[in-house]
DNA sequence: CATTATCGTTCGAGAATCGAACGAGTGTCA
DNA sequence: TGACACTCGTTCGATTCTCGAACGATAATG
């Protein structure tokens, strides 16, 4: 029973609640980027990519972000790389390490990702109100010191 | 890029963070039932797991729930029967669903992911403070009101 | 320099998930 | 009532996702 059993019938534990608003965000990232053109992305794809920071990151730190194995990683990694939508650059500060990097395709599919990250934040502030908005996100990060072993 | 892509270094999105949050519960839950002797439970069979109500839940209800299709679900209840956790009724009301109700050994699993659940909650009104983990816990619901298209 | 640890990778297998299709049962409405 | 469209759970087949184990290359440690 992974997460908030709700088989009681009292409210949702915060852990589903997460899950239902992750979700939510996955899925209308995702459907924007096939509606511009990306529709090669698999959700697995795309939760990899969303870890590739500006100046490129490490597989194994990859790996620790989205929550999978190496293996996994190099494997979506090596599907991305063929779709071009990121390519490998060696570490200049390590010889055993390779930085993935965001290629053309990953720049632009990432402007959609921002953009739809952007219209769903909107969204959802006109629902809770700014303050209100503002304080969830405060209160996610600050949750996170506890929560995200590689911060 | 499905969720907030952080590939600006600025602060995550709430879509990543509720994910760090989500994964957490679903890491915590599943090694205390794989401790407490429910060491043949997965991730996915646990996910689903959770969705199943006191007085039974119907497989499309589970899918919609859980965000997958009804094929997996029927994949996925069949192996928690084969293993004791779950069992299928014939649903009273409608002849063609069928409920899906914890069996004994879903039932035990079920109360050590109640109580691992709250210890993990309690864990995180410590570090939030009770009136702040009260908060986040109805934002959150009230971003459920548009984020679960299943409510 | 010797040893230990880390990085990315390959191979192989198992698990998870889906699309399509189907029989049984329900709901609707003329 | 009867015809038609819809829903429910299910099976089959294929694809994708994920991991465990192991390895060469490089780095860090002493």
């Amino acid at each position: 029973m992974t997460d908030s059993p709700p088989a009681g019938d009292g409210p949702l534990g915060i852990g589903l609640l997460c899950f239902i608003v992750q979700r939510t965000m996955e899925d209308r990232v995702l459907a924007d980027l096939a509606a511009a053109g990306f529709d090669d992305l698999t959700m697995a794809q795309s939760r990899v990519m969303a870890r590739i920071g500006p100046q490129g990151t490490r597989v194994t730190d990859l790996a620790e972000q989205a929550r999978v194995t190496k293996q996994t990683v190099v494997t979506t990694i090596h599907q991305l790389a063929g779709a071009g939508y990121v390519r490998r650059i060696p570490d200049p500060s390590d010889a055993r390490a390779r930085l993935v990097v965001f290629d053309q395709r990953g720049l632009a599919a990432l402007e959609i990702a921002r953009k739809t990250e952007a219209a769903v934040h909107e969204e959802w502030t006109r629902h809770l109100g700014r303050r209100e908005t503002e304080r969830l996100h405060e209160l996610l990060t600050k949750l996170r010191e506890i929560t995200d072993p590689y911060r």
